[in-house]
DNA sequence: GTCTATATTGTGATAGAC
DNA sequence: GTCTATCACAATATAGAC
């Protein structure tokens, strides 16, 4: 998987800015066509369905979210600095992070070690431990993924949530007390 | 909203199965009125349209829940035991929990109070600090979304990432770290 | 409360000419 | 690589008889 050029990004691209605009309603392979002045059995020259276009969709968000976490990641106290981009991405992109992580991962259609790459911030900040990596990557999923579906009640002090999970998550590991 | 009986309580126990059994595809208004052996238009004298119907069966699940969970908030050590019954609800209804968590919440079709039921033994599990207790419930949906999209490596441990988290937050707060 | 018949709309996708 | 024409299908929902 290299990187798209030609026509084949501008649909990408196309798409990406129907799905951020309309959520995956409004992804069709006719509106695609329309933005890019085709129609819409053209793009079938391009990819072979919309699965493919969808995981060039997918494959792209990940590319573009290591790069935004590696940038963080110089931070003397990386944790709070990596939630705060994980947050910021999540919202700034909404639908394109639900496509992103609501789904299975068709793992062959990703560049190749992006995925360890949009992951490995994180990981560092953790000490090299997988697991509290693990736990932070679902604490920051999970916040984000409720935010989005505004699941958490009106009156919720988020600032204060993501707080408290990175509080929790960053402090050095105590006896475990679970069974 | 009071509980549901007679054919009304049939329908969603029908749309119930055909979810859990087939996804979210497999929900159709045909499919459930094939089920209960009558005409797919039968179904619009119960409910006004297909929403209304998943409300409803979203409704069943945040009452299931509140149940379960309350049930295991006896224990000395609440948190690890919470944390184990999420998962296990999560991962015996996964299109369910999938339908209950990724679409906005519509408060008015809840019966009432029941979002606050389900969510009162993590309150009282994390000493009764709100913002604690949402990161708590990020962490614990998180790790279900991502263990039911199947979103982790496969040779990751989630046993370890769900008890380090739980370790994490179970920890008495420390000094704040984050800015 | 159930039926039959049907409207309406939208989708992904293919064939074959240019 | 783009077009036109069209298929094939599935979905929710309504009207009106019984």
């Amino acid at each position: 998987m290299e990187p798209l050029t030609g026509r084949k990004a501008e649909i990408v691209a196309a798409a990406r800015d129907l799905l951020e605009a309309g959520g995956p309603e409004a992804l069709t392979m006719r509106a695609i066509a329309d933005r890019l002045g085709i129609q819409a059995p053209s793009l079938y020259k391009h990819f072979p369905d919309k699965d493919a276009l969808e995981a060039a969709l997918v494959a792209a968000g990940f590319v573009e979210q290591a790069e935004t976490f590696a940038a963080v990641t110089r931070s003397r106290n990386p944790l709070p600095a990596l939630a705060r981009a994980y947050r910021a991405w999540a919202t700034a992109h909404p639908h394109l992070y639900v496509l992103m992580t609501s789904r299975r991962l068709d793992r062959d259609s990703l560049p190749e070690g992006v995925e360890a790459a949009a992951a490995a911030p994180l990981l560092k900040a953790c000490g090299g431990d997988p697991n509290r990596a693990r736990a932070a990557w679902a604490f920051a999923h999970g916040m984000a993924s409720l935010e989005l579906a505004n699941r958490f009640p009106p009156d919720a002090d988020l600032d204060a949530a993501w707080r408290a999970g990175v509080d929790a998550l960053q402090a050095p590991p105590t006896t475990p007390r679970s069974t």
